[in-house]
DNA sequence: TGTTTATTGAGATTTAGTCTCAATTTTAAT
DNA sequence: ATTAAAATTGAGACTAAATCTCAATAAACA
């Protein structure tokens, strides 16, 4: 299912409005690849003659957020990044400290091994985020 | 080794000083048990009386984390937490989203798998966050 | 179509954290 | 102990992310 539907379901059942605006902004992150913060896509709109405010783009990724759509990657210089959910499995990152750059990665055998260790402490997870920081092939070269 | 004799050698050898104010800071973060965040440091140290300012309380905190001494947990409402590294092994925690309750873990054997994905992937870690949340024990009964 | 209720934008507000700068303190060398 | 050089301090200004306020407007649905 398309984002736009997902929101417009989570919407209806919380006896929210779908509006144009909601409408334009969950446009704008379906077409947008990769991690994004609030006033990046808000500027990013903007320029492209939008006349969205940044009020509202905060307030709907607030919803997104809550309605399992997106979800959080990283807090960089301080504010928050994002990323789309989608179909994408679960994943976790790495983040080099020199360049920026994000490696995602999954494995199977890590998120069973979390599981595990959640079940001897009696804890019942419900999400996970998993940060390494260190250096890329390229940066650690040098 | 005491975390002011850590920050003391940490401070020379950056060409930096020992004043009075460092020690005030260091001194009420050995006597603080868990996590703490700077402003509650700051407020903790002025109802007891220091003439610490905030900045320096800022200041310091960035210090004690460049040096190792602390570290970073996790982001709430909109402000860092901190801890000790202290003689403690590394671990991980799983934060329970009804209470706030924290649970400190350790796990060789994530630790080494992590350590291989990065292998796999070209990428040389220096550090990770691993923050697991859901419900503990007592708030998943309910 | 009309009524109810949620949403909007503009700008004010909040707040974590940093910065400025003149006055002060530390440090190491005399 | 004096001194000079350099780092640090506190007060408050500043920055920037995120939220809030509220009157005007738009969505939803019968
Ligand atoms: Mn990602
Ligand atoms: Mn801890
Ligand atoms: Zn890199
Ligand atoms: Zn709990």
């Amino acid at each position: 299912m398309r984002e736009e539907e997902k929101l417009k379901k989570f919407l209806k059942a919380k006896g929210l409005k779908f509006t144009k605006e909601r409408e334009d902004i969950i446009r704008e992150i379906e077409n947008t690849e990769g991690h994004f913060d609030p006033d990046g896509l808000f500027i990013k709109m903007k320029n492209r003659g939008s006349k969205v405010s940044r009020a509202s783009v905060y307030r709907t990724i607030n919803l997104l957020l809550e309605s399992g759509i997106i979800d959080v990657v990283e807090n960089i210089d301080r504010h928050k990044h994002y990323e789309k959910v989608k179909d994408k499995t679960h994943h976790d990152h790495m983040i080099c400290i020199k360049c920026g750059k994000v490696i995602e990665f999954y494995s199977p055998t890590l998120e069973m091994l979390q599981q595990e260790l959640c079940e001897k402490e009696g804890f019942t997870p419900t999400k996970h985020s998993l940060e390494i920081y260190g250096y890329c092939k390229q940066c650690y070269k040098k």
